[in-house]
DNA sequence: CGAGATTCATGTGAAGTATACCTTTAGGCTTAA
DNA sequence: AAGCCTAAAGGTATACTTCACATGAATCTCGTA
């Protein structure tokens, strides 16, 4: 074993292929963004009225994951901030993220997340939800300013609550008297603003913006960009950054896709001690981002989605055996409250059962629909869809996480 | 045989409850003058 | 008298429960051919 670990922490400091890994981390901001050019301008454009102290129209930016909304809108703030500071201008861009479990997941959590970033600050519960929205207010009509909030991923957010809260936000420029605020809305899904209030939907989608998916070659250029900084010289094979951009391509065009491939690919290229990374490597990348994305879901869900998650599980892979059963609600409800004795947890009612099976759903670890069985009721039909070489270690999480 | 009525097993919405935590308020105690 | 601390009172968000009603196709019923 000694000698084993030797040999990876050997190569962990001598043998590595990276000059600056942080290159190809998502977090990481290029000086400048490729092949958004449009975009980019267009984004500039409704927000450079900024500079002249006017509210700028509210935004809408649409595009699958991956394809540069938040870098470009990230890239505009931070450039538009260094701008304002050399007109000596007065602007306060901020931007939160809604998907953060957690974090901001609710219309209190978002509010207090924002006050936070503000410079204020909020108790974690307690408080009315119009305290907040006054303490908020007061924060940003403490002097005259525009203020440009910029929420990510919103559709997220806005699934698990109402879109009174959006309604709210386009409704709180009547309640300032010194400051303006504008909204930026960053979706994934190019259909949420059509399920939103219509009201919320023209006030908010002003101005809209599509990002649309990077092809391959756009891909393969960034890749090099990026792989030139990151990578020393020769570190990278022949093919492998075609590879990447190939593979990501096929994924809706994610560039993020694309980076963390050739993340990984190089890391696993590197443990293995080799001196460049290899084009077998970026199978087992996205084979190992997969992986993870789930693994990671699981992990960090509560107990109680735990006992559901693997009572589903168990069901399943007896289902399999006798052939394509499928699993419904009231199984799932039994097993889980064999789980729950003997974990000794406390048991839920049936109706929570069923909302944590819809939220697992959302979570995408498992499929379920509602279908009528006829005379037999109606039920929720329920698949798992974790990828089966996975299920040994997803219940091995569950097992561990429930004590069993 | 076919159109309607029934039925089942849950889905689903609304309202209520427990818990954990927050602010406000009113005493009560300390302190400095 | 002013300042500070504490405990009680009053209030909220969140996760969950309870209650009650909604669903929708397989199955049953029954009139009709």
């Amino acid at each position: 074993m000694g000698v084993e670990l030797d040999s990876i922490f050997e190569s962990a400091v001598n043998n590595t292929l990276f000059k600056n890994k942080g290159v190809l981390q998502t977090k990481y901001m290029p000086e400048s963004v490729h092949h958004r050019e449009e975009q980019i301008k267009q984004i500039a454009g409704i927000l450079s009225s900024l500079l002249r102290s006017e509210r700028p129209s509210n935004l809408f930016l649409y595009g699958k994951t991956g394809t540069g909304k938040t870098l470009s809108v990230q890239y505009v703030k931070t450039e538009l901030e260094k701008k304002a500071e050399e007109l000596g201008v007065d602007i306060r861009i901020e931007y939160l993220n809604c998907k953060m479990r957690k974090i901001a997941d609710t219309e209190y959590r978002i509010l207090a997340a924002l006050i936070h970033q503000l410079g204020g600050s909020v108790p974690a519960t307690g408080l009315p939800t119009d305290k907040v929205y006054s303490k908020f207010i007061e924060l940003i009509d403490a002097k005259k300013q525009v203020v440009v909030l910029i929420f990510d991923e919103i559709d997220q957010a806005i699934a698990k609550m109402s879109d009174g809260f959006l309604y709210n936000l386009t409704r709180l420029n009547s309640e300032l008297s010194k400051a303006q605020i504008s909204l930026i809305g960053i979706s994934n899904d190019v259909t949420f603003l059509e399920n939103i209030d219509p009201r919320v939907r023209s006030s908010l989608g002003e101005e809209e913006i599509v990002f649309p998916p990077y092809n391959a070659l756009q891909l393969q250029d960034i890749l090099n960009q990026r792989s030139k900084m990151a990578f020393k010289e020769n570190a990278v094979n022949e093919g492998v950054i075609s590879k990447c951009a190939a593979f990501a391509a096929r994924e809706h065009g994610d560039a993020r896709r694309a980076l963390d491939l050739l993340r990984i690919a190089g890391e696993l290229s590197e443990r293995e001690g080799k001196k460049s990374v290899e084009l077998e490597y970026i199978d087992q990348a996205n084979r190992k981002i997969e992986k993870d994305k789930i693994l990671d879901v699981v992990e960090k869900g509560p107990k109680q989605f735990h006992l559901v998650l693997y009572s589903i599980s168990k069901l399943s892979r007896v289902s399999k055996e006798k052939k394509e059963l499928k699993i419904f609600t009231g199984d799932v409800y039994n097993l889980y409250q064999e789980f729950c004795r003997k974990t000794k947890t406390e048991i839920l009612t049936q109706r929570r059962v069923s909302d944590i099976i819809a939220e697992i759903d959302m979570l995408g670890l498992i499929n379920a629909q509602v279908i009528s069985k006829g005379r037999h009721g109606r039920t929720k039909e329920i698949t798992l869809s974790i990828p089966p070489n996975l299920i040994e270690k997803v219940d091995a999480i569950l097992v561990e996480s429930l004590g069993l």
